[in-house]
DNA sequence: TAAGGGATATGCT
DNA sequence: GCATATCCCTTAT
């Protein structure tokens, strides 16, 4: 599992090493998983595209707290989004998950998701919410905890075996409009922005 | 391409 | 207080 050490970088730094790692859902109902293909950088007060560049509110409180932890929102009033926080305490950043390879609890998946579209389940940063039973409730727990209900880890053998992917994880770039620190694997059809 | 929907922040009164 | 604009999206068209 990724410990704490980890999420207290460089929040660019982890950003790019999360590209390849699996996340771990276990719910009531099962277990699903996925691994990680798209994500996003927040870093700081003048990113302006953070909730932090407005200031320390209720909103953008779980950015200032300690590294390591989940940090989930609604936005369009209907999408969860999950974040994980990076950095020291007291400086507001993390790492948005955009999107996920599914890994394990497909059928899970696809029923939470109501589709059959293996493409189409984790594909966007609120599409892997939905597939993996991420809301308001796991906000603030911790992603380097045995117990807890999210987790990151390293891929394993087993899951590279499962998997045998054809594709070596190369990190690509995007720079969006406003959006400067966007990494993707290369290749992936699971990416959410063509 | 547009509509759907709720929480948040801001700017009034 | 209340009104309004905005928001890191998805689905259906």
């Amino acid at each position: 599992m990724l410990s704490v050490a980890f999420y207290s970088r460089p929040t660019l730094q982890i950003l790019e090493d999360l590209i390849g790692k699996v996340l771990i859902r276990k719910s009531g109902d099962g277990l699903t998983s996925g691994i990680i293909v798209e994500a996003e950088a927040y870093r700081g007060q003048d990113d302006p595209a953070s909730f932090a560049s407005r200031g320390r509110t209720k909103r953008s409180e779980m950015l200032y707290g300690p590294p390591a932890r989940a940090f989930v929102y609604l936005t369009y009033g209907m999408h969860h989004l999950f974040n994980v926080v990076t950095e020291q305490e007291g400086f507001p950043a993390a790492v948005l998950i955009r999107a996920l390879e599914p890994l394990e609890g497909m059928a899970l998946m696809q029923q939470r998701r109501k589709t059959d579209d293996v493409l189409n389940l984790c594909s966007g940063p609120a599409k892997l919410c939905q597939a993996l039973d991420i809301d308001l409730a796991l906000n603030g727990v911790s992603v380097s905890s045995p117990r807890s209900p999210l987790i990151l880890i390293e891929r394993t053998n087993e899951d590279e075996k499962r998997k045998d992917l054809a594709w070596r994880p190369r990190v690509g770039i995007r720079e969006g409009r406003d959006r400067l620190w966007r990494v993707y694997l290369k290749g992936s059809p699971f990416v959410s922005v063509k």
